[in-house]
DNA sequence: ATGGTCGCTGGGCGA
């Protein structure tokens, strides 16, 4: 199975990038992320007539995540059990989305931002790590994946320059621990054996030609539950794809699991 | 410290 996470940043936008990816990687099962459409904008894409169902969760203007399969979805979960933010009007809301395609458990996740390190957005970024980490306890002995823009660069191998993040998010010592934790939990990086940094990245801001200057981040990510990960055979960031006019600001990364 | 570029929308906001 061919499974891939995207933030695609707007879907309907990129709909045309969306099916070439999908052709030429030969994808089976994509999770996106800030797909930027209601769940009812979906289905009028015409992903159906290429064999792939959709499941998505979207409410509003930003975030929004889906996942796409032509192997099936089934048990279709909208959030995670005990997922904070639910009608705080401080949080928008369709970050997670759970399914089961062909005998994978797939989570698409849109982690918060933080915005800024004193903003209340960075307390519930923490706390919807913790809430997420202690849910996902329970889904480690069956092949699983975490899958999405997780919003935090785990090393300083992951940010281009760690001079330029002195006050940001995404590389605080309460983040990476949020992090390293479900690595702690048993989860594996299974995309990293296969594209080791430095200099290696998910992400790079449209300004600044940062793309062009390799001056990124590595902040979209698949954790394996142990039965997954020990079947993953190869995986892979889709630079190409950032690249051109018309791209997301992020790459899909993709990931062969020999089921 | 600000601004640079996108994508939502139809004026800013979030990333």
């Amino acid at each position: 199975m061919r499974l891939a996470t995207w933030n695609v940043n707007s879907i309907r936008s990129r709909i045309a990038r969306v099916e070439d990816f999908l052709t030429r990687h030969d994808v089976d099962v994509l999770a996106l992320q800030e797909t930027k459409a209601r769940e009812d904008q979906l289905p009028l894409l015409g992903l159906e007539s290429m064999g792939y169902e959709v499941a998505a969760a979207g409410v509003n203007q930003w975030n929004g995540v889906a996942v796409i399969s032509r192997v099936g979805i089934a048990d279709v979960e909208v959030g995670f059990p005990g997922m904070p933010g639910w009608g705080d009007p401080l949080v928008q809301e369709s970050r997670a989305i759970g399914v089961t395609c062909g005998g994978v458990r797939v989570w698409s996740l849109y982690v918060p931002n933080g915005r800024k390190p004193d903003d209340p957005h960075y307390v519930y970024k923490l706390d919807w790590l913790a809430r997420l980490r202690d849910a996902a306890t329970s889904w480690r002995d069956v092949p699983t994946a975490l899958v999405g823009d997780w919003n935090i660069a785990p090393t300083d191998d992951d940010v281009f320059d760690i001079a330029q993040f002195a006050r940001s998010t995404h590389v605080t010592p309460a983040e990476r621990a949020a992090f390293r934790a479900f690595l702690d939990d048993g989860w594996a990086d299974v995309v990293r054996p296969h594209a080791p940094g430095p200099n290696v990245y998910t992400y790079w801001d449209y300004y600044r030609q940062r793309f062009e200057r390799n001056r990124g981040m590595r902040i979209d990510f698949v954790l394996g539950s142990p039965p997954l990960a020990e079947r993953v055979t190869h995986a892979w960031i889709d630079t190409d794809e950032r690249a051109g006019t018309g791209a997301s600001d992020h790459a899909p990364v993709v990931v062969d699991v020999d089921l």
